[in-house]
DNA sequence: TCTGGGGTCCTAGGACCC
DNA sequence: TCTGGGGTCCTAGGACCC
């Protein structure tokens, strides 16, 4: 019996698959997604050093027969969504991480269904026969050590770490393994003679401490000892939502950026509605021809979901960057909006004092704030919220979106 | 490795409040 | 007028992940 048991779910080379599932000429070739740019690359591509984010002409050059395809974000959406129903029919507790990955807890499975090595094979049999895509799934008692068991156990693979194997399966391991170990760290890491999660495991926490800092040294010395303490989380919702355009030639004026700006502000508005949230957070996006890039951030006294406002915003932060941009060039500009929140809430302008506390009188007061822009029915003490240690009154699910005063 | 687009999390300083 | 500690929020940058 496992104490606990993680499934990491992953999709192989995930747009790829889908080409060449819908695209019989494609099966066992050489393919790339992208346009100038490759998005994904089949496993016949990768073998000759094909692989994301490669531009599309060293892609070529690499491997002279490769069939590259345009892509198309409607059929991976839909065959992630089938996927998912795949998952979501086999365990209750699935949390995605990205259109073709998830954690999947199946320790409530042992006596019902059985083992997690049988789940997560038939698991692979059903995405396969029901979808058509290959799935590679990790098994381990961590959510980290299943990421690295799905990982070394592909393409079309099962890796399973047996509870009190796991210390053997990571320690040989080099430390670019660990969640959290990027190019930059493993240089820094490497610069004092560690290399493999042994050594990470081994070294004094002091040190670890002044190479990476305290937040991380933390992370990978428990990592490090198969300590993972994150649990699998199902619906967990965004905390941001952005879009970017580059313009690698640079050299973009003023009516140029502003243009750009406002398709993606309108990008971004139309995603914040159907997904029914608001933002208080707008945050511009900028990089430039050195490389280097800079953000310029303003929250707002109420949350928005209109285009306007966030275009307006943006527009009012261009002007604030406009001399760097000037001084360096522009490559690429965005947005994001951040501090979402419900759009079935609104923030209430109550006084508060002392500790941010909901006191009795404080929930009185804020429902009848919010009684008296809702209406009476739709609003009751269990709709009450609180939001980051703020109030939010959540308004009865009545279909209509919330507009807020402008 | 000459670098897309979508995200997450952490750090650190300053303003401000009690 | 000087002083201290504790806390939150905002802004900016950076590293990392898929």
């Amino acid at each position: 019996m496992w104490d606990q048991a993680i499934l990491h779910a992953d999709l192989d080379a995930f747009y790829a698959s889908v080409e060449q599932r819908d695209d019989p000429s494609l099966a066992n070739k050489p393919v790339a997604v992208g346009m100038g740019m490759v998005l994904a690359a089949s496993y016949e591509a990768r073998r000759f050093g094909v692989r994301a984010p490669l531009n599309e002409r060293e892609a070529r050059r690499r491997c002279p027969g490769l069939l590259v395809v345009p892509p198309r974000m409607d059929a991976y959406v839909e065959a992630s969504e089938a996927v998912f129903k795949v998952f979501a029919d086999s365990s209750p507790k699935v949390e995605a991480m990205s259109i073709d990955e998830a954690f999947i807890d199946v320790t409530g499975l042992q006596r019902l269904v059985g083992p997690p090595e049988l789940v997560a094979e038939r698991l692979r049999q059903r995405v396969l026969a029901e979808v058509g895509l290959p799935l590679s799934v990790g098994v381990a008692s961590t959510k980290f050590l299943a990421k690295v068991a799905s990982t070394v156990s592909k393409p079309n693979g099962l890796r399973v770490v047996e509870p009190g194997a796991e210390i053997e399966f990571l320690h040989p391991l080099p430390v670019a393994a660990l969640w959290g170990v990027g190019p930059k760290t493993a240089d820094r890491l490497k610069a004092r003679g560690i290399r493999t999660v042994a050594d990470v495991a081994r070294i004094e926490p002091q040190i670890l401490c002044d190479i990476v800092g305290k937040g991380a040294a933390n992370h990978l010395h428990a990592l490090s000892h198969n300590r993972d303490p994150r649990s699998v989380v199902a619906g967990r919702r965004n905390r941001s939502i952005g879009s970017q355009r580059s313009f690698p030639g640079g050299g973009v004026g003023r009516d140029g950026a502003e243009a750009i700006l406002l398709s993606v502000c309108d990008g971004v508005g139309n995603r914040l509605r159907s997904s029914h949230q608001l933002a208080r957070t707008i945050t511009l996006r900028l990089r430039f021809s050195d490389f280097t890039s800079a953000t310029r951030s303003r929250t707002l006294p109420d949350p928005t979901e209109s285009t306007r406002v966030v275009h307006q915003t943006a527009s009012d932060l261009l002007d604030i960057a406009w001399a760097t941009i000037m001084e360096r060039g522009l490559t690429k500009v965005g947005i994001a909006v951040s501090n979402l929140c419900p759009d079935t809430a609104v923030q209430l302008s109550l006084p508060f004092e002392g500790d941010h506390r909901l006191d009795d009188g404080t929930i009185d007061r804020a429902v009848d704030a919010a009684r008296s822009r809702f209406g009476y029915d739709s609003v009751t003490r269990a709709r009450l919220a609180t939001v980051d240690h703020r109030p939010w009154a959540t308004r009865a699910p009545t279909g209509e979106n919330y507009q807020p005063d402008r």
